[in-house]
RNA sequence: CGGGGCGUGGCGCAGUCCGGUAGCGCACCUGGUUUGGGACCAGGGAGUCGGAGGUUCGAAUCCUCUCGCCCCGACCA
């Protein structure tokens, strides 16, 4: 392909909108343009790059012997309904009419869809286990896209359903997935970091996301370097160590805290630490009320508590349900009351001596409050946030956090599509059983900006030699009219020779192109000059290194042929 | 949805406070000179100043409403 039949819009600025470097680049390097807030055009270059991301993952999911679909974006809402999410899923779906008032659903995801599909297809045990997957779209309705197509409403996804006859058979779909997302990811040249992952209440044992360390990632990481534990904040436990020697217990008190409601401010005014205080929150959890309580020095964790309380929906009181509730305006409930309300208290809250909490009663609070004597620990749970430096939960070694992208998911779903949409196979009784089922996922596009985001320098884009959208880039310094003959002669050999190769020929100056080579990042450039006019000297310069070398018309091919199986090399080991 | 910011040729911005009929850089077109590290000269095309309404002799500028976009928080690949 020649540049100037191609269309390569590089730019010299920074679009003002973007404020990542992967969104930065892949614009600037005309990959991709923005259509509208959360969509995005991707340009000749950039759908290259997109293709070669989806060809590794489909050669690899072909592999381990899932087999490819191609499903609807359009679901009809009865399927949706058949599973319960067409009410549980919310804003997030994107939902249409047609003519005929038929209600459908953009996809944002396809369980139901493929359950619905295999269902009509199976029908004895014989013919599982079985994966099937499709690399398409999905739309999400995202409260706000953003980092260019890291968040978008519509991406690319690779998704995957298996199904199984039993638990140990859904282990060896999971761990082969598991085995494939590392080598779909090794051979991107995109490392990444399988985390412990919260599986919701929804059901679901088991689940592992795939994370990409990035300052920019969305996601915290607590990682032990002790001994390997890893899981995503949502879900990462750290070990309780129980307390010893408490102080002797002193009288309860109510003490006046005019206007007195955070935690600071309460630390202000008790002159003490926040470990004290007995933070008492109060939910709303599927339309039922919960006081949630832990350390005054700790954060909830509302993943946790809405598992444990395994609710659908949890989110904070309003203001006048917390009045209602406690009697008291915000900032001054707590778990000493003869209220009726359920409680939810982290395992650490039994441990606190003397504590202080809010009295359920306007600007007041009580000091000496002693679990047991005080109130009652009736429902205990881990309900708080780990954070840096937490003792690991394997080893009790302090962890780290780290920040992530998330590119892939890995879930053990169970049987809840399976029985819900009733899917059910004969087994060697000729008995009906639900199969059960995983799902796998990888962010397509998101990963391409990953890649982006861990192969780069100050000048442009660094692409990995297995996903670059060109392999070889021919930087053409020609004048007269021999000159451009003799820089098409090398590219029409290059590619004849099957080699993926890209040629700059434009009418401009040499550091316009070799500053717009820098930027898109092709492994390979070949710089076609007056050396060669002249000495027979071709200049073969690595992106990724930045070393240069000079070759002769009659190696160049082998020499390139060399360095792409070395390039690749790299990558796979 | 809450908080903050921004909408001016394709892109990046100035002009807005203090109203007088739109400008700069890049990109684009023509001609010429250059060209192994983002060349130069000359000429040129391109903007309902996000939209609607209002104030005014006169609005990019002031007022009202509205739409879009970006950033910070709760969802997810």
């Amino acid at each position: 392909m020649k540049i100037s039949r191609y269309i390569l819009p590089t730019l010299k600025e920074d679009p003002s909108d973007a404020t990542v470097t992967s969104h930065r680049l892949m614009v600037r390097a005309g990959l991709i343009r923005k259509e509208s807030a959360g969509m995005y055009i991707y340009l000749p270059l950039g759908l290259k790059v997109l293709q070669k991301v989806t060809a590794i993952v489909r050669e690899e999911m072909n592999r381990s012997g899932a087999l490819e679909f191609l499903m609807p974006e359009m679901t009809s809402a009865e399927l949706w309904k058949e599973s319960g999410r067409w009410n549980t899923m919310g804003p997030e779906m994107f939902r249409i009419k047609d003519r005929n008032s038929m209600e459908y659903a953009l996809a944002p995801t396809h369980e139901e869809a493929f359950t619905s599909a295999i269902r009509s297809l199976i029908s004895s045990y014989r013919d599982l286990p079985l994966n099937a997957y499709q690399i398409n779209t999905k739309f999400r309705d995202e409260i706000r896209p953003r980092f260019g197509v890291m968040r978008s409403k519509e991406f690319i996804m690779k998704d995957a359903y298996s199904f199984d006859m039993d638990e140990q058979g859904l282990d060896e779909s999971y761990q082969t997935m598991r085995k494939t997302y590392r080598t779909i990811f090794k051979r991107c040249s995109l490392e990444t970091i399988p985390v412990e992952a919260d599986t919701g209440a929804m059901g679901g044992s088991q689940s592992e996301e795939f994370m990409v360390a990035s300052e920019i990632g969305e996601e915290v990481l607590l990682i032990c370097e002790s001994c390997g534990y890893k899981a995503n904040q949502e879900k990462a436990e750290f070990r309780h160590t129980a307390v010893e020697n408490k102080e002797p217990e002193e009288p309860i008190l109510e003490v006046d805290t005019p206007d007195v409601r955070t935690i600071d401010d309460l630390t202000a005014f008790f002159k003490c630490g926040a470990e004290r205080f007995l933070k008492s929150i109060i939910y709303t959890a599927d339309g039922e009320h919960v006081m949630a309580v832990v350390p005054g020095n700790r954060e909830i964790n509302e993943h946790k508590l809405k598992n444990h309380l395994r609710a659908a929906e949890l989110e904070l009181a309003s203001d006048s349900a917390v009045e209602d509730v406690t009697g008291a305006p915000v900032g001054f409930a707590g778990p000493v009351t003869e209220k009726k309300i359920r409680m939810v208290f982290d395992i650490s809250v039994k441990d606190i001596a003397n504590g202080i909490t809010g009295a359920n009663k306007r600007d007041t609070h009580f000091t000496g409050v002693n679990p047991g004597r005080d109130f009652t620990v009736t429902e205990e749970a881990d309900i708080t946030i780990a954070e840096e430096g937490d003792p690991c939960p394997q080893c009790g070694k302090a962890m780290i956090t780290r920040k992530g992208i998330e590119v892939g998911h890995i879930f053990k779903l169970g049987y809840k599509y399976s029985k819900s949409m009733s899917l059910t196979v004969l087994d060697k009784n000729g008995k009906a059983v639900n199969p059960i089922m995983g799902c796998y996922g990888i962010g397509v596009n998101r990963t391409m900006a990953a890649i982006v985001e861990q192969h780069h320098d100050e000048k442009g884009i660094v692409w990995p030699m297995s996903i670059a959208p060109f392999q070889v880039l021919i930087t053409g310094i020609a004048k007269s009219e021999e000159e451009i003959a003799s820089v098409d002669e090398i590219y029409s050999m290059v590619r004849d020779a099957g080699i993926e190769v890209l040629c700059d020929d434009r009418k401009v100056s040499p550091g316009f192109k070799f500053a717009d080579a820098e930027l898109i990042g092709i492994p390979v450039r070949i710089t076609v000059g007056k050396n060669y006019f002249n000495n027979n000297e071709l200049e073969i310069k690595m992106r990724r290194t930045g070393v240069s070398e000079n070759v002769t018309k009659e190696n160049l091919l082998s020499r390139i042929r060399e360095i792409i199986a070395e390039e690749m090399d790299i990558i796979d080991n």
